[in-house]
RNA sequence: GGCUCGUUGGUCAAGCGGUUAAGACACCAGCCUCUCACGCUGGUAACGCGGGUUCGAUUCCCGCACGAGUCACCA
């Protein structure tokens, strides 16, 4: 065990996308496989963007991947409240404290003013009485130092040495009270006592900004991990940092379009960082055994869907047979047997969404085209195809005990019976029932599934195109 | 534009001064097979450019190019 807390600090204002999901797996994952916390804390300190319902997507995001927080809302913990909307008081009281200690100072300015024509760092302490007594709106700036330099070592990027005097004096405290992501960032990591900050590395850049702040409060900074950007793909190939103009992914679309969540973690986990080994499919679990910080890479790596089938084909081998015909019934929406049905389409597929398409002939026998009864390979023929018809019909009118063993067992005895191939038989029945030049299963396990009667009329059916 | 970061096959990526430069996805071929898929075997394909340092650079240093991030009373 090792007091390593980190904290997944998201901001309720749409839907959860993959940047966000895998900076909280990477949080969850370094935390747990140090031993450590992980700690939720939602940041909406911006009434503005506020959304409903993406709180909840939140939570319940982090519940069907297995994300589980040790301290957050609903679950409580000792550094509450989790959320920042009710610390309001808390980030003021701090900005007070910096004020005093001056680290950062009252402004007045409006708005839109000049940034550069702003004096009230130099106001005295007796102006800003007056103002503050006139209830002149302010916000709270951070005095950043003119000169010299700040750095500080990332564990993943490594040293990292900015001017100061390109440092802004950012705002701390906005005019309706509420404090910035930044300020309101660092005061809630430093009362949670959070270790290690793990977050995405477009805020590498503002990272010294947060050190001078810790300093100025003469708070101890924590250990910084900057993971890789994730890039989408746009349209014209160019690629940006993941975005919903770019490559959109909202967790939620992908479960929708029937990715296992276990699947896109697994993925995502490879989205910057890489195990030593060769091993490539990892449960959750799994992954905690295996994270490493040594092995994050700096590089960005781009969002790749051709890869994610591959990875949720993968997982969705690993799944019961009795989950994946749980998964698989939201997709298939008229009366067939589960079980059989699963049992074709497990290795078929590489996400549930691509199920109706390939199981669309068992609800209907489709019009199709009789050329289709031809195959070379497969030695079917005009002359052929009628007698092996007919004689299907025959052999298969009297089996009663209808499954695909006994089913395979007599077509492939009807097959030898008439000094043919199996596969001619099976290639003649399968069209005959299925309509379709290629179809999940082969003939007998199609007929399985369709059942003695149905069969038996598609049979007849195909076999009056060739009369 | 300033600052920061990155650059190994089409994509994800190992590598951390001497390698036949792993592996995976995708693609192609073959095998397996009641079509397809799965599985198995094999194949095509890479160190951005220019200088150094060194006996030796994909690996270290410096330029350049290219890509990206960031410069909000957004997070």
């Amino acid at each position: 065990m090792c007091n390593c807390r980190t904290r997944f600090a998201p901001s309720p204002t749409g839907y959860m996308h993959i940047g966000n999901l895998r900076s909280a797996l990477y949080n969850y994952l370094i935390s747990k496989s140090l031993g450590g916390k992980f700690i939720l804390r939602i940041e909406d300190t911006d009434n503005k963007r506020q959304i409903k319902g993406a709180e909840q997507i939140i939570y319940d995001t982090l519940e069907s991947t297995g994300l589980s927080y040790d301290e957050g809302p609903s679950v409580g913990g000792d550094f509450g409240p989790y959320i920042q909307s009710e610390r309001k008081d808390i980030y003021l009281k701090y900005s007070k404290i910096l004020v005093d200690r001056g680290g950062a100072y009252y402004c007045f300015c409006k708005k839109k003013d000049d940034n550069s024509s702003c004096n009230c760092r130099n106001l005295s302490a007796e102006e800003v009485e007056n103002f503050l007594a006139d209830r002149k709106s302010y916000v709270v700036r951070q005095k950043m130092p003119k000169e010299g330099s700040t750095s500080f070592d990332d564990l993943v990027f490594g040293h990292i040495e900015v001017e100061n005097s390109g440092l802004e004096d950012q705002i701390l405290i906005k005019s309706d009270g509420m404090p910035t992501y930044n300020f309101a960032n660092v005061v809630d990591d430093h009362l949670m006592q959070i270790s290690h900050v793990v977050r995405g590395c477009e805020y590498l850049s503002a990272t010294p900004k947060y050190n001078l702040l810790y300093e100025s409060f003469g708070w101890e900074i924590p250990t910084y991990v900057h993971l890789p950007l994730i890039m989408g793909k746009n349209p014209d190939g160019t690629v940006t940092k993941l975005s919903k103009r770019a490559g959109a992914v909202s967790f939620l679309d992908l479960v929708n379009e029937g990715y296992l969540p276990e699947a896109i973690i697994n993925y995502i986990a490879f989205l910057g960082w890489c195990p030593s080994s060769n091993k490539e499919i990892f449960s959750l679990s799994e992954l905690v055994e295996e994270f490493s910080i040594d092995n994050i890479g700096k590089s960005p790596s781009i969002f790749d869907y051709e890869k994610l089938q591959w990875v949720n084909a993968q997982h969705i081998k690993l799944l019961s047979d009795e989950s994946f015909a749980n998964m698989a019934k939201k997709y298939v929406n008229f009366d067939v047997d589960l079980n059989k049905l699963s049992k074709i389409l497990k290795s078929r597929i590489s996400k549930f969404d691509q199920i109706p398409e390939m199981i669309d002939f068992l609800r209907e026998m489709p019009k199709f085209d009789k050329e289709l009864f031809l195959n070379k390979k497969n030695k079917t023929n005009e002359e052929n195809i009628p007698i092996i018809l007919e004689k299907s019909i025959e052999v298969l009118e009297k089996i009663s005990d209808w499954n695909n063993d006994k089913l395979f067992e007599r077509l492939v005895k009807l097959s030898d019976d008439m000094n043919l191939k199996k596969n001619s038989v099976m290639w003649a029945v399968r069209i005959a029932i299925s309509g379709k030049h290629v179809t999940p299963g082969g003939a007998t396990e199609i007929l399985e599934i369709l059942g003695k009667e149905e069969s038996l009329e598609r049979l007849n059916n195909s076999l009056k195109l060739w009369k």
